[in-house]
RNA sequence: GGACGUUUAGCUCAGUUGGUUCAGAGCGUUCGCCUCACACGCGAAAGGUCGUAGGUUCAAGUCCUACAACGUCCACCA
């Protein structure tokens, strides 16, 4: 143990700590009536995932999180999972297949389904081994996964529950249907790619006239499905169109002309053609003033047989090109511009998407949105940062229908059930349904049911995730003790889709707010300032910075760049910080240990001290700064601000423990020869150092733990992840500022001292002499009182220490908080360096005073500001006054 | 187009309620050190008119208005 290496190798820990973590259930949390319990789930990365930076951040913060509050006493529980990702995963099962020569519909929906499950169970776990690397305390005997039988049974009772509330409903949509994949998508799943078109003026003529109304469409196929054309009611162009009717060309149909205020007069010629059945847009115009919605393709971006018979059958592509011949030699085609816009993709097979008015299922918004609403507005969820209950507040207010079913096999199937005369049956299962059946004294029987071909969106599981984890909807015991949960660390792009979804369905199932408190991570870039994405090949494989940097180093890195809502440009090479840490951790811990080991070999017992009672200054600071940490890091965990408390804590041990403490311990154990005093310096500081590892362990758990067990020899499995975080209440006490003040000058001393050899260029090899010519006796005290800390940190020879101490001559001289220094130079040094660093002071100081004189020759400042701030002013003007003729006065000398 | 955010040292960012020597830190740069924990280290230095223009105030990096640049989300207009 003596022989701990020079460089803290995270590689020999890491792996086997966790092991050893995870094998003593560590991690594990259950019921404890003793104690509060703080729960997280985590967002279930999918099934097909392989961790990347944005889960470094993220499952770290997570970490943070329930490692302080397991450490302040909580009954801490991190339940793990995944989650099963209908098209994501049915896409890479799809790939493997075709790579074997095989489709899914060759296999058919149960083999296929089956062997989803199979490329799951070898595949799916993946990226939890890698969070592992990470160092995660999740309670993995919790872990769960969105297709779970207890998930499966949530989502059936969440269905039937709805459908029968009425809030759920089957109906005609438009929606994003992928003409190749045969499958409705969601919005995010859709690229909007900026593509070159065409905008083309089609006339159409006015009913019973000769007059024409021109329109411009990016879609003239489309034209075929027109039920309207609008204007806009403001447009007077087109005022006394309104109410007539429009002649589509070819088709020959009579439509009405519309006013519609989405109708933008500056846009074409400020007439719009209107295709509910073929326009999101046009969906929703079609809505409001209810008209017809002429479906005129088949799922496959087809023409069907609405349409002319000369169009059946053809492509929409093709189809368009017809169309314009047609209409040109019709001369109904008046001109065509270039245009560039926005077309949707489909975002698995890059086929251009067809809004496509098809029958899926709904779930009503607006009644469980006003709820989850309020629970944001009136404070039980608080967002950080704060400025995402906006983008909330917006999106709640201004919600649409959730369209939940997917044209696909691998999710949840829909749990309805119909019959040949195509009435459905929504049910938990078939032997429901057939209840259900029996009791409606229908003529079918079980076996006439067909469940719906549909599975749901993945969202609609994932929505359930804080309670169904528990297997709702029994009311499980641990569902009662671990819900709600208290934080949901996640990236705010999710928003919409995943944390308003659940706090819809925690207040719609369970009464009650899925959980406190939401921490929206900031996004990951690059070093230039782009988003990480795999086709920029741009994101980093945590594991290889892991291996070459340790998970620690990473974990703290991240968190030191990330604040709360900003963006994060990362790098590798930033992982230095990190490890630089981590080093210095590791060696102020060997330090001690060696001094520590070196006075235990006579085998005495121990001295038992009290770290709080020393008479010592640098004991009595470094307590007071190590307080002082306690409380504000604490402070910044409660508010959720993790990056200040690295900071703080980075600050703390590098600063002031190692910069500062141990330079003076070092002095103070080779001072005395006294082995019992030897041990109380060594003791006080290993028991301020070893409550530091607590403080530090949540954020870089395995060096803290490593050093922590080489610390304490511990023989009965005693981890520190178990130790109770060192609490304000006790600490807060012992900040003493008097204290911090005094140690403030000594430090401002040997830093003057230092500055001084640095720019007279003497070598710590050569020994120089220190005049201190004090006028307080309090600080004379101090530098008497640590004279030989002085002695040994600034490499001192004959030291003069008094009140108002002749001037040696020839010395360089430095004011510190108005008492004067000097050291004497013997003729070794260029008094030109020295006139040039003291006329700088002087300078500097003069360019102060000069502020601080306009303020105070300021009537109305000097009228109107606070008094104690005037006061502030004069004491400021005073010391300057003081100092700058102190430095004067040395400056003219130098030159007599 | 709408909402929100950012703009402070060469780079990345702190700066909480306007007033403590407030203009800071880390990295990088320069200089000096292998000082018996650590060169993944120690000591020191240089470097900024706080995006621009106004305004409020005794006092503005901090509050207000406009503008500019960049970014994110939403709607993305036939």
């Amino acid at each position: 143990m003596s022989e701990l290496a020079k460089q803290y190798n995270p590689a020999e820990v890491e792996d086997k700590t966790y092991q050893w973590w995870e094998s003593n259930g560590f991690f594990h949390a259950s019921i404890n009536p003793d104690k509060t319990p703080h729960t997280i789930v985590i967002p279930p990365p999918n099934i097909t995932g392989i961790l990347h930076m944005g889960h470094i951040l993220n499952n770290t913060l997570q970490d943070v999180f329930t490692r302080w509050k397991r450490m302040q006493g909580f009954e801490a529980c991190w339940i793990p999972g995944t989650d099963h990702a209908g098209i994501a995963t049915q896409n890479v099962v799809e790939k493997a297949l075709r790579k074997e020569g095989t489709t899914l519909r060759d296999l058919g929906r149960e083999k296929f389904v089956e062997r989803v499950w199979e490329w799951r169970t070898l595949y799916g776990g993946t990226i939890n081994t890698q969070l592992r690397k990470l160092g995660v305390s999740c309670d993995w005997e919790r872990e769960r996964f969105t297709m779970d039988e207890g998930l499966s049974n949530a989502v059936k009772e969440v269905f039937v529950q709805l459908y029968d509330k009425g809030l759920i409903y089957k109906g005609k949509y438009i929606v994003n249907w992928c003409p190749r994949e045969q499958t409705a998508l969601s919005d995010d799943e859709v690229n909007p790619v900026e593509s070159k078109g065409h905008l083309w003026y089609i006339k159409y003529q006015i009913e019973k006239s000769e007059e024409y109304i021109v329109v411009a469409t990016t879609r003239p196929e489309t034209l075929l499905g027109d039920t309207a054309v609008a204007v806009n009611p403001k447009d007077e162009r087109y005022k006394d169109l309104i109410g007539k009717n429009a002649i589509v060309p070819i088709a020959n149909r009579v439509i009405p002309i519309v006013a519609d205020d989405f109708v933008d007069p500056t846009f074409g010629t400020g007439a719009v053609k209107v295709t509910p059945a073929h326009d999101p847009n046009d969906y929703q115009t079609g809505i409001r003033l209810n008209l017809p919605q002429m479906i005129v393709m088949d799922t496959s971006a087809k023409m069907n047989n609405i349409v002319p018979p000369k169009y059946q059958g053809l492509d929409r592509y093709e189809c368009r090109r017809e169309l314009l011949r047609d209409l040109e030699k019709l001369q109904l085609l008046v001109k065509t511009d270039d245009h560039v816009h926005n077309v949707g993709h489909c975002y698995r097979c890059d086929t251009v998407i067809e809004p496509y008015l098809s029958d899926q299922w709904f779930v009503k918004m607006k009644p469980l949105a006003e709820p989850a609403l309020k629970a944001v507005q009136d404070g039980t969820i608080k967002f950080y940062p704060d400025r995402f209950t906006k983008t909330y507040e917006h999106w709640m207010t201004n919600i649409r229908d959730w369209c939940i079913s997917r044209q696909l096999w691998w999710g949840h199937r829909v749990p309805a059930y119909y019959l040949p005369d195509g009435s459905i049956i929504v049910a938990r299962n078939i032997h429901e349904a057939g209840e259900k059946l029996k009791a409606k004294g229908s003529q079918y029987k079980k076996e006439d049911l067909k469940q719906d071909d549909d599975v749901l969106d993945t969202w609609f599981s994932s929505w359930l995730w804080p309670f169904s984890v528990h297997d709702w909807p029994k009311e499980t015991d641990d569902l009662k003790y671990f819900y709600p949960t208290d934080v949901l660390v996640t990236a705010p792009d999710i928003i919409f889709f995943w944390v308003a979804r659940m706090i819809m369905a925690g207040l719609e199932f369970k009464g009650e707010v899925p959980f406190r408190h939401v921490y929206f991570t900031s996004l990951i870039r690059d070093a230039s300032g782009r988003k990480m994405s795999k086709s920029l090949g741009n994101s980093p494989d945590p594991l290889d910075v892991i291996a070459t940097y340790g998970a620690d180093a990473l974990r703290f890195t991240v968190l030191f760049i990330a604040p709360v809502g900003q963006d994060v440009l990362y790098d590798n090479d930033k992982c230095e910080i990190g490890r630089n840490f981590a080093n210095k951790i590791w060696n102020a811990g060997r330090f001690l240990m060696m001094h520590r080991d070196f006075l235990t070999v006579d085998n005495e017992q121990l001295t038992i001290i009290n770290p709080n009672n020393s008479e010592d200054l640098t004991d009595q600071w470094i307590i007071s700064r190590f307080s002082s940490t306690v409380k504000e890091v604490t402070a910044a965990m409660d508010n959720f601000r993790v990056n200040d408390a690295v900071k703080l804590l980075y600050e703390f041990l590098w600063k002031d423990f190692c910069d500062w403490y141990v330079e003076f311990v070092k002095n103070r154990m080779q001072e005395t020869s006294d082995v019992h005093l030897k041990r109380a310096i060594i003791t006080r500081a290993l028991t301020i150092y070893e409550e530091t590892l607590k403080l530090l362990h949540p954020f870089m758990p395995f060096v803290t733990e490593e050093i922590f067990q080489h610390l304490s020899d511990r023989k009965n499995n005693e981890t520190i992840m178990r130790c109770t975080m060192p609490q304000t209440a006790q600490t807060e006490s012992r900040i003493n500022p008097d204290i911090e003040k005094q140690m403030e000058f000594l430090q401002n001393v040997i830093t003057a001292v230092r500055q001084i050899r640095s720019e007279m260029n003497i070598p710590m090899s050569k020994a120089i002499d220190f005049v201190a010519s004090c006028n307080e006796f309090e600080k004379q005290a101090i530098l008497e009182n640590n004279k030989s800390a002085l002695q040994k940190l600034l490499r001192l020879d004959i030291m003069t220490i008094g009140i108002a101490v002749p001037k040696p001559g020839y010395a360089a001289s430095s004011v510190v908080n108005g008492q004067e220094i000097f050291i004497p130079l013997k003729g070794l040094i260029d008094t030109g360096i020295e006139r040039d660093r003291l006329q700088k002071e002087i300078d500097r100081l003069e360019g102060q005073l000069r502020g601080v004189m306009a303020k105070l020759n300021n009537d109305s400042f000097v009228n109107k500001a606070a008094a104690e701030i005037i006061e502030k002013e004069k004491n400021k003007q005073q010391n300057f006054e003081q100092t700058i003729q102190k430095l004067k006065t040395n400056l003219e000398q130098l030159v007599g």
